[in-house]
RNA sequence: GUGGCCGUAGCUCAGUUGGUUAGAGCGCCAGGUUGUGGCCCUGGAGGUCGGGGGUUCGAGUCCCCUCGGUCACCCCA
């Protein structure tokens, strides 16, 4: 093997991608149900586009951005996350009042990677542009629980803060550093660096834990329409029996977002990075990239998290038929058999080698086909021999019946 | 960016104090059953022992460097 996939990128290839595809099946339906549109942007964008939209002092915009020079000399960016794309083409496009868009599609980020933790990774995601109510912050927490429940995922509780406005953010950040500053010496390196320049950043330190744990709390400063607004959405939570708990030290990475802020945890995924995903409220983000003030809350899902956690499904996903040659002088019509029943809605397939017989039950019976259909000899007779794999049951139909007989099984 | 552990067949791994043609299981292909799978038996294909350098009569094995994987820190999906 000369060349691999790049560090922190992965193949998925079948039998396991098949988790994969239940998965984004499953979130495309869901999108759906809860009327969310499908949007597609690019997955490179203008670098200012992160810089200004996550924040220059974010980890992700500080060192994890694969970023490049186009051979125009602009500077590009492979997106970290898709948030700010969606929000910029809402304003691109000239769009007003209320948007919702489901994506889904791989993100950047350069760093170590680990479990749960890659460079390319996979995230879907919805954003619901334009609606102040707390009832779309519940809707978008609503939508990643039930893909957690749909992903046969147990356990799964959401955490919940709010970061309050804006100037309750200003009044508390102050608050937050002059705590932080009378304990400077037991901070780390890093922290004390943060203190200057971001310091809500220091509380999802962990090296700092002891110190964070009796740092006022984001809650006990909200101003009277964010304490409003963050009621107003446990209360939809609890009305929609989505369980959360409280987590006032949960800030997250990025800075757009203003009041609601919430992560999905799961007892089954254990990992050091156990968020399946995670989301907020970011009002401030259209202003940030020079548009009108649109309010939008969203929420992004890792989808190879997720599919870790899920649990392995019994039983083979491949029904349908596989069509065995028996005779090689019947390979067209055979052919012909699988196009036709493809065709009519069914899975179908077969060898395409010159495999013998029995190399092609073999293969059959591993992928788990429900019936086999051999093509012989009594082709000529307009027969062709059926077998139901799970039974051993075996019979000849005429060739126009074998759908039907599939089907019955 | 920092640290721990690990690199032998497609996959999971053996490999004796350094010793001759490097092994097993699974998988793949074929045969046993001249048209029948999931069990069994037989055979076959498949290896720059991650790469480079060094020590030695001799290196998969010892030393150095390097690349990669993995887990953790940082941070996040």
């Amino acid at each position: 093997m000369t060349t691999r996939a790049p560090k922190g990128a992965v193949d998925v290839l079948p039998p396991e991608s098949g988790r994969w595809r239940r998965l984004l099946r499953a979130f495309d339906s869901l999108a759906e149900r809860y009327g969310y549109g499908l949007a597609l942007t690019p997955v490179f964008e203008a670098t200012e586009l992160f810089s200004r939209g996550v924040g220059e002092e974010t980890e992700i915009v500080s060192k994890q951005m694969y970023t490049f020079t186009d051979k125009a000399g602009r500077s590009l960016t492979l997106r970290p996350e898709a948030t700010a794309s969606v929000v910029r083409a809402y304003l691109q496009e000239g769009r007003s009042g209320v948007l919702k868009c489901a994506y889904s599609g791989p993100m950047f980020r350069y760093e170590q990677p680990q479990a749960g933790r890659r460079r390319q990774f996979h995230q879907v995601g919805v954003e619901y542009l334009g609606e102040p109510s707390p009832d779309a912050d519940v809707e978008v927490v609503e939508v990643g629980y039930r893909l957690l429940q749909e992903a046969g995922i147990r356990e799964v509780v959401v955490l919940l803060n709010s970061l309050g406005d804006p100037a309750d953010r200003a009044d508390y950040r102050t608050r937050l550093r002059s705590y932080l500053e009378e304990r400077a010496e037991a901070l780390s390196a890093e922290s004390r660096r943060r203190l200057a320049t971001n310091p809500l950043r220091v509380l999802d330190s962990k090296e700092d834990a002891s110190v964070v744990a009796g740092a006022p709390a984001t809650l006990d400063h909200l101003g009277a329409a964010a304490a409003t607004h963050f009621a107003a959405v446990r209360c939809g939570l609890e009305r929609r029996s989505i369980p959360y708990e409280i987590a006032p030290r949960l800030v997250r990475g990025l800075d757009y977002y203003n009041r609601t802020v919430f992560e999905y945890q799961a007892s089954s995924y254990t990992a050091a990075q156990g968020a399946l995903g995670g989301g907020g409220r970011y009002d401030p983000l259209a202003e940030l990239l020079g548009g009108p003030p649109t309010p939008g809350v969203g929420l992004a899902m890792g989808v190879d998290r997720i599919v870790g956690a899920m649990p392995e499904v019994s039983g083979r996903e491949d029904r349908g038929v596989f069509v065995v040659v028996a005779d090689p002088e019947r390979r067209e019509e055979a052919l012909d058999l699988v196009a036709a029943l493809r065709t009519g809605g069914l899975a179908a397939d077969s060898d395409l080698g010159d495999r013998s017989v029995k190399a092609q039950f073999r293969a059959a019976a591993r992928r788990g086909v429900t019936v086999v259909a051999v093509v012989g000899a009594e082709w000529a007779r307009g027969l062709v021999t059926v077998r139901d794999m799970a039974t051993g049951e075996e019979e000849a139909v005429p060739i126009g019946e074998v759908a039907a007989w599939t089907q019955a099984r």
